[in-house]
DNA sequence: ATTATCTATAGATCTATAGATAATGC
DNA sequence: ATTATCTATAGATCTATAGATAATGC
């Protein structure tokens, strides 16, 4: 229960084999999982054995059954660091709206948010959602996440949406397509295109086009949905969706 | 060089083991490619073993390697088949725009023509290009065909976006959004919704949307995109997408 | 003769368990 | 004493090659 110190450099547990006085500020577990985040991304979860992700780490095969029971516990990790950001933030929206924020508003916010937490995580771990195997039973505790995520895109966009259209809008497709929409994110990370910086700024506002937004309409969500970033997160992250007058 | 005999129930070769009578229409090739795609898609690519192909199809594991020189073959030739409907119809756009047809018809119908290949694909087939294992260098002519059909919805968003709105826009960018609209049907689909029906139409729709166009201009596409898509495909495949009204 | 299967099998993995060992923590 | 590794190894796969066999085609 002490406070966690800046981890130093000797620790407990017998020297590692290949011992390359390498200094690591993650521990073992995380090493470890960031390891494998890396190996699922590039070569699919059944394409990385547990022997690629310890060489890769600098452990034995057998060391990593000493922090995670399996492979599977692994990716199960993974997947929930992946949403929980997003979860969190959907809990704070629904406290708002609509008294405090308009949906167009939150929808905004809520993309941004998302897109930040995909652009910045590392080793792209928001890819790890599409990998074939999360479709398996074992991982229904993530899917049960993923469609709750889901459905408050699609309540926030059909609210959102433009009084003429809204009735031809189903909230299910909806909030798939608003999703989909945000992880065009990962797309543009995976194809390694030079990042234009406007990127985000683009994908975020296609989500209020999407919803058939106008103009104004568009520049009143923005506006809203920045208030809302600047007081949820105030101290705790840097905003790399400023308005572009700002910087 | 005879024509293709609706293929009768003896054939050459010795009998399969397993010989449970069912006449399959498929060539054994044909079998192995449908059992493949099932299995890639539920299990993906590593996760899915030769044998496993194999009890699918009803043959011996080692039998596989008389149709393919091995499962990245057959990876190979599912991909190949998912793009090549959307790259046909691209070379038949790019002879009409912008002289016969604009860009935000051409561009609803081809959002149109991916989505019906997607939506009725057999096995979900469009979800193989997500498998990560598609990023490893052999299937690079695949991603090379990818890639091309993003720079085609790149030049055609962005020659159908509003003139206010072109300048902030990069066409890698808007291609990528594009596609990934398309393909929220391979989403809708795994997640295995009800389809409403209308699904396609919204996501066709959308696309429409993202390059900010307004109401009015939304219906001049959509009815230009469909006497393109009737002219194309006169004969060859009933419309999905024709006019409600008209059903 | 050709085709499409079969059986037999080699050799390379891959996951996971059991128990030993070498550090730090107290 | 606790922690985090190590070594040894069992047992289950998995891919692919070699060569035999049972149909049809001519």
């Amino acid at each position: 229960m002490s406070a966690a110190e800046p981890r130093a450099s000797a620790r407990a547990g017998r020297p590692r084999a290949n011992s390359t006085d390498q200094v690591s500020s993650l521990t073992g577990r995380e090493q470890i999982l960031d390891a494998a985040a890396a190996l699922f991304a590039e070569l699919g979860f059944s394409g990385t054995s547990t022997r690629a992700i310890a060489d890769r780490v600098g452990i034995r095969q057998q060391s990593l059954y000493y922090h995670f029971a399996g492979k599977d516990d692994i990716l199960a990790e993974l997947l929930s660091d992946s949403v929980h950001p997003s979860i969190n933030f959907i809990d704070l929206i629904k406290a708002r709206v609509p008294a405090h924020v308009s949906a167009a508003g939150a929808l905004f916010a809520l993309a941004c948010v998302d897109i930040q937490t995909l652009r910045r995580a590392r080793r792209n771990i928001g890819t790890l959602y599409l990998l074939p195997e999360v479709q398996e039973p074992r991982f229904e505790a993530f899917r049960a996440e993923r469609t709750s995520l889901r459905e408050a895109y699609g309540q926030l966009g059909t609210a959102a949406a433009s009084p003429e259209i809204r009735p031809l809008l189903d909230p299910a497709t909806i909030g798939t397509i608003l999703m989909q929409i945000v992880e065009v994110v990962i797309q543009l990370r995976r194809n390694g295109e030079r990042t234009i910086g406007d990127d985000d700024l683009t994908i975020a506002t296609t989500c209020l086009r999407a919803v058939s937004l106008t103009t104004p309409e568009i520049e009143r969500a923005q506006e809203e949905g920045r208030n809302l970033l600047q007081s949820s997160f105030a101290d705790t992250r840097p905003s790399l969706l400023s308005r572009p007058s700002e910087n």
